[in-house]
DNA sequence: CAGAGATTTCAGAAATTTCTGAAATTCATA
DNA sequence: TATGAATTTCAGAAATTTCTGAAATCTCTG
């Protein structure tokens, strides 16, 4: 690995990340590598920058490209494929909300939804489908405020991230101005 | 493995997305037992209900108390350990947000602020540290959000997850209603 | 403080994942 | 359609992770 130290530093961490998530130490690397290079990197470009053999960059590259965290670019009269990542760091983050929900969330679900479907035929078997319900509460719950946040515009979510806890005592003060505003009590806001 | 159909299923798939994360197929699979469990198991039961060795019971359990994901309890004239979950899944939430952040934001943040207190020495390590400070800047926002969040108490948190992307409306509301209830623009507003 | 039960440690075996080099494939161009 | 550059595939090697059994340690109790 033949690097700025300031580079090197970067991708040898998200190496290493890389292992504690699902993918691995390779694949984090190239991704660290292409989000920090002013310029797309063809495969041999990466092959020299991190010493690993050219399947195994092929391989990644591929992986990477399963998350679609990685875009393609052609050079006019070249042939190779040459790679980076998006630039707009919230775009990552969706993606990678998006790919990991499918991942880990969805699945799950799908489970515990096919587990809640059935008989239980004892006490135990009782009691295991009611914890399994409240983590499936809970688990939609949490996608259904995921779903209905990801549509936001990057800048009403940066907003909304901004308020953080205190939307609660936003909604409490709506609620007092609300209540004071009207006569008699009204059912149809918000 | 000798465990009802309905807990085999979900044991099982636990295990598997344990492998998708940081943590082994064991460690998820006894996780997994544990929060469908009626009662307490000490090791003995663990080892007979997933068919697996005492010495791995063992390392998987301290895994688990590492993560703070189980509690000790003690039976009165028994000596052995046994093992739960807690059963607020609210609670088990939270704890998982907390060591995630731990272990996977937190060395991430102090990589960066390291990198980003260096001078760099060309054009292309001046990009490279302009891109890990996007990064270091979204991460921050994020966690200061979680910190902000976690704090409040469960039926906060609830609401706030019902609300979902209403909360900007929510807001611009607010700030209609203000604006309407001065006479000259005031800016001492929250 | 001896002994029994419970738990942990740890070296090496087993299983799994990652990586490589060589061969195969793809595809634009001559 | 032959050529050659670029890429992919894949069997097996290398590395890593997980798991086990045996021994060590810990800790109550008589």
């Amino acid at each position: 690995m033949n690097l700025p130290p300031i580079v090197q530093s970067f991708v040898l961490h998200f190496g290493e990340m890389g292992s504690r998530w699902g993918i691995n130490r390779t694949v984090g690397q190239i991704y660290a590598l292409l989000y920090v290079s002013p310029e797309p990197l063809c495969a041999d470009e990466i092959v020299e920058a991190l010493g690993i053999s050219r399947s195994n960059v092929s391989m990644s590259l591929r992986e990477l490209q399963g998350w679609n965290l990685v875009l393609l670019k052609h050079l006019p009269g070249d042939r190779r494929d040459f790679f980076t990542t998006p630039d707009d760091v919230w775009q990552i983050l969706r993606t990678l909300a998006e790919e990991r929900k499918k991942r880990e969330i969805d699945p799950t679900l799908s489970v515990l939804r096919e587990i809640l479907m059935q008989q239980p035929t004892g006490d135990d078997e009782r009691f295991a489908q009611e914890r399994m319900a409240e983590m499936h509460a809970l688990i939609e719950r949490l996608t259904n405020w995921y779903d209905d946040v990801k549509q936001l515009d990057t800048d009403r979510l940066a907003m909304l991230l901004g308020l953080g806890s205190k939307v609660t005592k936003l909604l409490e003060a709506k609620d007092r101005i609300v209540s004071i505003g009207r006569r008699k009590p009204a059912n149809g806001e918000q």
